[in-house]
DNA sequence: GCCTTCCTATACCAGTTAGTCCAGTGCCGA
DNA sequence: TCGGCACTGGACTAACTGGTATAGGAAGGC
């Protein structure tokens, strides 16, 4: 034995085939019954070494199939929609929001059209700074109708995501936004809040959110610094 | 993947495919032994994932017919994906485009990897100055493999759509675009060419778009006036 | 002696594949 | 109007696949 297991050796005389180039990339592997036999193992052995392989990538399993060899293919479609916290994660790093004013008022006009309530009907106005690890990112102005999100108007939101909050709390789920984008030079307030010279380029998202069966749920008004964040989404065409 | 079978996995396919718009409604899907074959799994299989579409009432079945997508819409509409001609269009203005330059180059690393093509493999780039009723709005840079797309090298694309010319010339729809979008200063180059100030705002896209089996088409860096562009779309939650 | 670890061998199951044959549909030319 | 004919989905089969479970043998440590 010298120390070596059978499937220790199964596992590096696949390693030599597979970068030798005895198996193209895209192709199936034979059988496990043939592959055993192939490098005179048993069954059970080979398949703990072409368990290895595939926890290093190296080949691919596929049920009922068979075992493949990974094609290159790096890039895959990014995602479609990502909130600011999502965001913030999937890049490493801490979302952060410090609220700066958070009230009960009557809706203006045009509020009450996009979020289809009675003109001067109760909305929930929630101004927040958020940024990543601390530095600010964004000034973000989001209004929800009183009626459906109530439990939000008492909670404290610092550092919370509100997606996740609206789902917990009042088990809403956004399920599509409609966003419009411009650049803005910044005035100097806002860039007093972000944290830039005034007249630096803001990214300005204007959102409405609805829910699956179309009901509003909430008007988001985004001011993004210019440097420090990146827009992404898939878009499609109409067939 | 442990534990999903492959005509889940085709089924999950298809349902992309198709809440993604990669098969207009009303049109019919192609052949079950093409179809099988676009998505390497057998016949039979794609049977089992076409037979769940079909309970599910995503797809309709005709025997000896086909497999059709229901006109009634079901699936939301994706997030949708306008080129700057029809944009200006559905505004009632007249698309116009000066062409800057137009040159066939070797690609750089970046484009190359992104294209999927050899480094240094020819390239087409295209630089446009593009305009709403001679306004000018935006200032453009697309570049596209010479191998896939050497019918536009010798192409006047004046007040022309890359897309519909794509299309025309080359065969080639896109159908989807992974975009991004930041907030940017204008320099004096830029602000010459838009007529704007210096340091004005100013939107940047960028681009990389496909066709619907995945082959990247071209690549492209758009840059918007921030006060005369809006960025608009429906984005949908990853579920 | 006993235990653990690694390996072999066997069997069965559900999912998959490639193949064949069939009947209905739609198109096109005579 | 009619008859081919290519193509479609429908149905079925036999062979094969990995997934899983079982039982038993061989080697080494205690």
């Amino acid at each position: 034995m010298l120390g070596v297991t059978a499937s220790t050796q199964a596992y590096e005389q696949l390693t030599r085939d597979l970068t030798v180039g005895r198996y193209a990339p895209g192709t199936r592997l034979p059988g496990e019954r043939d592959l055993a036999g192939q490098l005179g193992v048993s069954r059970a052995t080979l398949r703990l070494a072409l368990g290895r392989l595939e926890s290093e990538g190296t080949l691919q399993r596929s049920a009922q199939r068979g075992w493949f060899v990974p094609t290159q293919v790096l890039g895959e479609p990014p995602s479609t929609l990502q909130s600011f916290t999502e965001m913030a994660r999937a890049r490493g790093l801490r979302p952060t929001a410090r609220v700066l004013r958070q009230q009960v008022r009557p809706a203006s006009m045009d509020e009450a059209g996009q979020l289809r309530i009675a003109p001067a009907a109760p909305v929930i106005e929630i101004d927040r700074l958020r940024g990543m690890d601390g530095t600010p990112v964004c000034f973000d102005v989001v209004v929800l109708p009183e009626a459906t999100a109530a439990p939000l108007a008492g909670t404290d939101l610092t550092d919370a995501s509100l997606y996740d909050e609206l789902r917990r709390l009042c088990g809403i789920e956004v399920h599509r936004s409609a966003y419009t984008l411009v650049a803005e030079n910044a005035d100097a307030e806002l860039a007093r809040l972000l944290g830039i010279t005034a007249g630096a380029a803001v990214l300005v998202g204007d959102e409405v959110a609805y829910t699956a069966d179309g009901t509003p749920v909430l008007i988001g008004h985004n001011k993004y610094r210019g440097d420090a964040y990146r827009f992404e989404a898939d878009l499609f065409r109409r067939a």
